[in-house]
DNA sequence: GTCTATATCCCGATAGAC
DNA sequence: GTCTATCGGGATATAGAC
């Protein structure tokens, strides 16, 4: 019975998932403003109109995206953390899911975050939160292993907010086909990130 | 009578650089495709006819901001680069320069840096060759530092977008009114990319 | 060089048939 | 839910008076 009704809407979210990747992909490479409506919807393989269906207004649509991307984002994040002991292994656990997840959705990355000035006020309220919560996520990871005698930073404000543009920016220059794997790439990240909180002079 | 000549394009150039202004604080904070061309002359104080005076087009004026902006920007990293010796220093002070900047053109960093894909194909290779030299300016200073035994980094490249991407982001985050000054965010950013090519296990 | 007025085009969103 | 057709608005760029 469940299983019929399942079938029965298994269309519409087709749809629905088809055009939230095209205007992904097209938030991405030409920008919110510069995508139109037909872009989206024709690249999902349907009419221009199509699209109101689904969803109420193209600034909707960028908004699931940014969203759902970030929620997805913060629970790698977690995962990553949850039930490390050593300030080091978390930090440096979190630095690589965060890496991977950049290089692996560079698209849905890149709107995320260099696309939420076309957000409405409210809603940018909402994503403003969850960017909040990972920051938040990376610099508790930071000062709690300062308060271990692990870590040495100038200000973990600055240095939390380095460590995020270093990893965000990796969806602007990764490619799948060039020189370096995502694990490679991941590696690295997180290598850097713990130099960071890392005085030089006082190594162990 | 050269001077006369000078008063008489004053009017010119003035509005000339209006224009320019109000084009780089829209750009910055509506983005390029939000940006009217109404917007742009109107906040110079003209109207919006006018602005085809001066320029062909408005990715014309997107155009003049990111090259002007960006050789500025290669102009003071090769002033802190030229004459130092030491590695170390000579990186830091590139580094500075970079953050510097950064912190104080913030609108017409996040222009030239994030409003790139509104640009026409052959004004995008202009302004990539730029983006080039930038890199190559930090990749450059940190493979001196390893081949002086300096530096120890995995991989020169992408230690060069990390510290590129740390420093391009201070124009995002960085606020004049904040808690920092432009001399603290740029003396922390030269630690940490001094950080970042360092080897905490193998301090001399 | 600056203005007002306008040509031309295209976009987001809606209406209504099927 | 999808389509075709269209409305209403606003964008860039140009024309022509001053």
């Amino acid at each position: 019975m469940s299983q019929s009704v399942a079938l029965q809407h298994e269309p519409q979210t087709h749809n629905r998932a088809r055009l939230v990747a095209a205007a992904t992909e097209s938030f991405a490479s030409r920008g919110f403003h510069a995508t139109t409506t037909r872009d989206i919807s024709t690249a999902a393989g349907m009419s221009q109109a199509a699209l109101y269906v689904h969803y109420p207004s193209k600034e909707d649509v960028l908004y699931l995206i940014c969203r759902t991307g970030l929620e997805e984002l913060l629970g790698v994040m977690d995962q990553a953390r949850d039930g490390i002991d050593d300030a080091g292994d978390r930090l440096a656990r979190i630095a690589r899911a965060f890496a991977v997840w950049h290089a692996q959705h560079t698209a849905l990355a890149k709107v995320a975050n260099y696309e939420l000035s076309a957000l409405t006020a409210e809603h940018w309220l909402v994503v403003r939160d969850c960017r909040h919560r990972i920051e938040r996520c990376f610099r508790q990871a930071i000062e709690a292993g300062m308060q271990q005698g692990a870590f040495t930073v100038v200000d973990s404000h600055m240095t939390t907010f380095s460590i995020i543009s270093m990893g965000t920016d990796i969806a602007r220059w990764y490619r799948s086909d060039g020189s370096w794997t995502v694990d490679e790439v991941a590696d690295h990240y997180a290598a850097m990130v713990l130099r960071l909180v890392t005085d030089p002079a006082g190594a162990s």
